[in-house]
DNA sequence: TATGAAATATTTTTAAC
DNA sequence: GTTAAAAATATTTCATA
């Protein structure tokens, strides 16, 4: 269903999305109509999910990171799920198996931010708070091997 | 620095990161020119990192998402750092205050590869590994607001 | 310093193969 | 998957607020 090439295009978009379909036909010597094809098929497909951006957290005023566990109190696992979700500071929150049921990562503009924003669920979750120090791995591809 | 017409550039670019200039000219009421000259600044400042795809993990064979809290043992940190950089599993990983050191987020394709990963570093760290079982929030841009 | 208009150059799309 | 022509778009230049 994927061939190498296809591979390639993603490898390359990931880099950069804005990349003109010439560019990638140079790239992986097809010609612009061919590319253009793989491209649509390749997002009809659902194998690319969005073009989109990465944004740089301090250049719009978030000088902090953290990565929250939540455990909601009994009873409070839809209204906490939904005060989540309603967070501007929250950019990804996953559901997950264990101990915590969710894992939130926030971007937030100081300390007091943070504290605000774990007060207001206080009382339905307990909170476990991780203060991001440095980001080894940058979001990435996966490897695409077949 | 950033006015309200970089917020929308920035939110429409998050969305679709291959709007031409023409239609993000339309959609803020600017010339192509100067649409172009706002994101050749908003690259230039940083404030857009990179220009990017998600890739849907199932449709490229990983049917399993984990995030794994990762404790190196002493004297083992720069090396299990160095072990999950070259994952290719691992499309994210964060150096965190607290207890864990890192926290990691794999594409799997099967239990066993998760098993097989862990086994890889059983010996220099100790690792807490969460299931996502869904994904309430999806990365996306924190408010904007000035 | 940021914008817009117009001209030019480039790219994308379409159609035929 | 390709080529080549038509259509759409991007870039450059320059004048202006």
């Amino acid at each position: 269903m994927m061939d190498d090439t296809d591979r390639r295009i993603l490898a390359l978009l990931a880099e950069n999305a804005r990349l003109s379909l010439k560019e990638l036909a140079a790239a992986t010597e097809l010609s612009s109509p061919s590319v253009a094809e793989r491209l649509r098929k390749l997002e009809e497909r659902g194998v690319i999910d969005a073009f989109t951006i990465d944004v740089n957290p301090h250049q719009i005023g978030y000088s902090l990171q953290a990565i929250v566990r939540v455990r909601p109190l009994p009873g409070q696992l839809h209204i906490v799920e939904r005060l989540i979700q309603e967070m501007p500071q929250c950019v990804e929150c996953d559901k997950v198996t264990g101990d915590d049921c969710f894992i939130v990562r926030l971007y937030l503009r100081s300390m007091e931010e943070l504290d605000t924003l774990l007060d207001g669920i206080a009382e339905r979750a307990q909170t476990n708070t991780s203060l991001v120090k440095a980001t080894p791995v940058k979001r990435r591809l996966p490897g695409l091997l077949p």
